[in-house]
DNA sequence: TGCTAATATTTAACATGTTAATTAAGTTGG
DNA sequence: CCAACTTAATTAACATGTTAAATATTAGCA
């Protein structure tokens, strides 16, 4: 199975993608290339993930909650698009490191209340200035109307999707 | 600290985002949306994976080489944006499966060059003619000119940050 | 009331993302 | 020729993504 092809060797064969739209160059989809710009917009914020020792995920509940009070596990799943089974986790470390507090809502004890401590609130209220900075940044080497554009195009699309699913 | 605010009590506090560029609403980060846009992307190409029982990076990379025939394990790390300790664990499960093959480049021992099999071939062309219809359907869906100007402006925008970096 | 279905969250198992360390092979300059 | 540096890939350790199953609680209804 090793050496069976090795005799009609044509030259590394450039490339034989043969999709008629122009949408299909592998490498190029559409998966990839919002893959691509969601890497390079996160790593902008790097220095804070950095600073706090939080992962950008741990980051996104951390400011959720702290921008909200209080709210309910579920909800904040889906505030933050990050899935029950990972929120459960995340929130483990998060508590155990003391910058979430849960406790039962009282009205129906299948709900789980999240709230962030003073400890995360200072954190957030800290990282904010810098972050708003590093949006004003980013709209302005790109254009602040090219990125409004681009952002509802981004709403269009999951919405176009989601209704054809 | 949990009950030195409780007093001024305005109800529930809706959201208490402050800033004043509109880009800033918590779960409408651009983050966040890129992430909602990718996930209802890629779910559209779902019944290829269950069909195949392949995961969706797996699925990239049997495109991906199936497309370039063969290549080193670096190049199809960055073409699909998957990092090489990553990939490296991938092409094992796949290599398992029998659907890829490694072997060592001679000029460079370094090197490992990737591979897909007849196998792997023959699933990626079956569902090539599946894929194809998916993107027509999307860009028909979204527009054609509406979803060419998003991939443009996605790709703009790693360009632009990649430049600030 | 009591049984069944629906909800909210957690746990489990496995695949991937991420950073750092390791291994092996090439490159360079003395 | 060889020690020091660089590159390509893998391994290790831990966090997250994903699907399915388990738990606990509530809602609906005969």
């Amino acid at each position: 199975m090793n050496n069976s092809d090795s005799k009609h060797s044509s030259p590394p064969v450039p490339d034989k993608d043969t999709s008629s739209h122009g949408l299909n160059d592998f490498s190029h989809t559409l998966p990839i290339r919002l893959l691509r710009a969601r890497h390079a917009a996160v790593s902008q914020f790097q220095p804070i993930f950095r600073k706090y020792n939080v992962t950008e995920q741990q980051w996104r509940v951390l400011r959720m909650v702290t921008s909200a009070s209080t709210m309910t596990a579920g909800e904040l799943s889906q505030a933050i698009f990050i899935s029950m089974p990972s929120l459960s986790r995340i929130m483990q470390t998060l508590e155990a490191r003391n910058l979430i507090r849960r406790h039962a809502n009282k009205d129906d004890l299948r709900k789980t209340m999240v709230s962030s401590t003073s400890t995360a609130q200072a954190m957030v209220a800290e990282a904010a200035i810098w972050s708003d900075t590093r949006y004003s940044d980013i709209a302005q080497w790109f254009g602040k109307e090219r990125l409004e554009h681009l952002q509802q195009l981004l709403d269009e699309l999951v919405q176009t999707l989601d209704q054809h699913q």
